[in-house]
DNA sequence: GCGTTTGAGGACCAGATAGTCCAGGTATTT
DNA sequence: AAATACCTGGACTATCTGGTCCTCAAACGC
């Protein structure tokens, strides 16, 4: 009865707005407990609880924890991606650069610092233990340093950057600085680092404004 | 008979080499495994393997795995910080600092970027889950970033240093950029964008020299 | 030498957790 | 309405793992 069910676990064709909807439940569950707990420190059983389903839905949806935890990398890099496409498809100066600064360090701000970035924080933990898991991570870090990286040679192709400017380091750089400043700010509980650094990636471009502003970053 | 062992757990005041060189043992096996695997995927059988004691061995050295954890977390605290005093206390120079950051990239490169920073890692692990431990490891960044930050120090009032550089937070955003390029180098499996987030901290620094130099960072 | 302290070794226990299985009920689609 | 997909609930297992306990050996002071 459940032969071919078995026999194609990944593809299934079944497409319920209902199924989809569970599995959607359990995802922002797992998304919800894992970034503050961490993966390994989240069990299935809280998921279970707090996504009100049965763990008969887990393994109904998920083959097993690595697969849920893999899917969850991508869940989340998705959320992440929209919401900083939304941020930074239309970058066009630096000023833009700067509203997209305050946008991170006051998200942070609410929970002083706490918990990182859901990205980051996955990587460190995923990295040495599930290669699948480690490199889907890389790849969105990548995507997402090209929404910066897309956004600085728009300022450099419209003359606001100097040709000698790099994008694609100065995105890298500023992708660092983010997620050390992410790192630093949780173990101090305290947003400050994060400031401090994304402050400094920010004077780092701005030094390759073609005519800098007098004013300094913030 | 263990009476007296059991009321005073913590501040034991018998010492043997025996005993301390055992302990030491532990830690030192907790330390290799915790930095591959994590805090929470290494088990203590896995520790008492490595390190060729006994599981009385363990609960007799330590109460319980919170507190191996937290002795780890100073283990290595003490370690790193030995580490970048030996490469940071006469730091006097910008090409100091560019020596600094050569050991450190190619001693990531050596692993292919892989496992990260021992404290990093440790940070985004514990800081939600043990509150000591993310405090003490707070504590240990604060002093890695005053050794960059008396480096620093001694460069302004030697007149390399413009005034108007502000030590602290160049140190703040150095430390992020490193520990950010730890943690994408770690993604990436490769020590690529630890450079560059280095190199643009450094580059940050050199604005801020009296006469700065032609050539770039590296 | 003798008793006490310290360390080694490992058997053992209890709880947590991933994962299985099934019996039956409810929605959705055709 | 029939078939298919989805879901509940919970019992059950195997394993892992933190933690306890007990015995024996070595060291050491008296």
């Amino acid at each position: 009865m459940s032969d071919e069910q078995v026999a194609a676990p990944t593809n299934r064709r079944r497409i319920s707005q209902r199924g989809i909807a569970t599995r959607d439940r359990i995802l922002e569950a797992a998304n919800r407990l894992m970034l503050v707990r961490g993966v390994n420190a989240t069990t299935l059983d809280d998921i279970r609880e707090a996504s009100q389903t049965s763990k008969s839905q887990l393994y109904h949806h998920f083959a097993d924890k690595q697969e849920l935890v893999r899917a969850l990398v991508k869940y989340r890099g998705a959320l992440v991606l929209q919401r900083e496409r939304a941020g930074l498809e239309r970058l066009r100066s630096f000023s833009g650069l700067v509203r997209w600064r305050n946008a991170l360090v006051q998200a942070n701000s609410l929970n002083d610092g706490k918990y990182g970035c859901g990205l980051g924080s996955m990587a460190l933990e995923l990295s040495d233990q599930d290669e699948q898991a480690r490199s889907s991570l890389s790849e969105t870090f990548a995507a997402w340093e090209r929404l910066i990286s897309d956004g600085l040679h728009r300022m450099r192709d419209s003359g606001l950057l100097r040709q000698d400017a790099d994008p694609e380091k100065l995105a890298t750089g500023l992708m660092a600085a983010l997620q050390g400043g992410y790192l630093l700010a949780n173990a101090a509980h305290n947003v400050a680092p994060m400031e401090v650094a994304l402050d400094m990636a920010l004077e780092h471009i701005r030094s390759f404004l073609v005519q800098p502003s007098g004013e300094p970053v913030r």
